[in-house]
DNA sequence: TGTAGTGTTTAGTAAATACTACCCCTGAAA
DNA sequence: TTTCAGGGGTAGTATTTACTAAACACTACA
């Protein structure tokens, strides 16, 4: 994540610590412990604004944080039973055949 | 919540407010206060340990107090792109095609 | 030589989470 | 009539989360 920043940093002094700190609205000496793992990883917030700062998807970022993004809690949390036995059943699955169900599904060629 | 413990009570005194408090090894009072939402729902291990006693799903109890199961969490996390579009693609559609999707991914329909 | 910018160190904190420990009152059975 | 299981009340605590604030050290450059 460091390696994110600081890739962007050579290329404009708009990404060095303080300044992304900055925009985020947080110190850069948390910032500085965070890229280092000094520091458990921050907020949801605070991960969402720098995923859209360094141009990252903020389900990975997230992930990274060990964090699931709290619109996807909400989507399971709607309908417990039936997404977390979703969930189970295709989590082995390789990434080809959720897609190909994805697609059909949403296209509904039922 | 009370009202699951409650209604095995009235069987047996195995499922007092005391005697299940014990079982799932929380103090009676605090069991006490949770059924009547006078504090934050118990952590994922009690509430588990809850659902196993009561016969319920734990899934469902685990949703009631706003928490996805670590399991469930454990899977997006290894994959988050995947399972972020995934969820929020099939967030919406009814019961039945979701259902008809995991029966057809496990069958190997593919 | 000073000053502007870089990342880093140290110390501390407010709020939330997940409880414990102990005491109280009530109503039915012994 | 006491005793004991039932639920309830009050107060406190350890841990984690998500940070802040202030000072420190190094580099470059004018």
């Amino acid at each position: 994540m460091r390696a994110s920043r600081e890739k962007l940093c050579v290329h404009s002094p708009e990404y060095s610590l303080r300044k992304v700190a900055g925009k985020i609205g947080i110190q850069p000496s948390y910032l500085s412990k965070i890229e280092r793992g000094l520091e458990s990883p921050p907020g949801e917030g605070t991960i969402r604004r720098l995923a859209e700062i360094l141009g990252k998807d903020p389900d990975v970022l997230l992930a990274m944080a060990g964090k699931v993004s709290t619109d996807l809690q909400a989507i399971i949390l709607k309908r417990p039973e039936l997404f977390a036995r979703f969930l189970r059943e295709v989590k082995d699955l390789p990434k080809q055949s959720i897609l190909r169900v994805v697609r059909e599904v949403r296209d509904g060629n039922w």
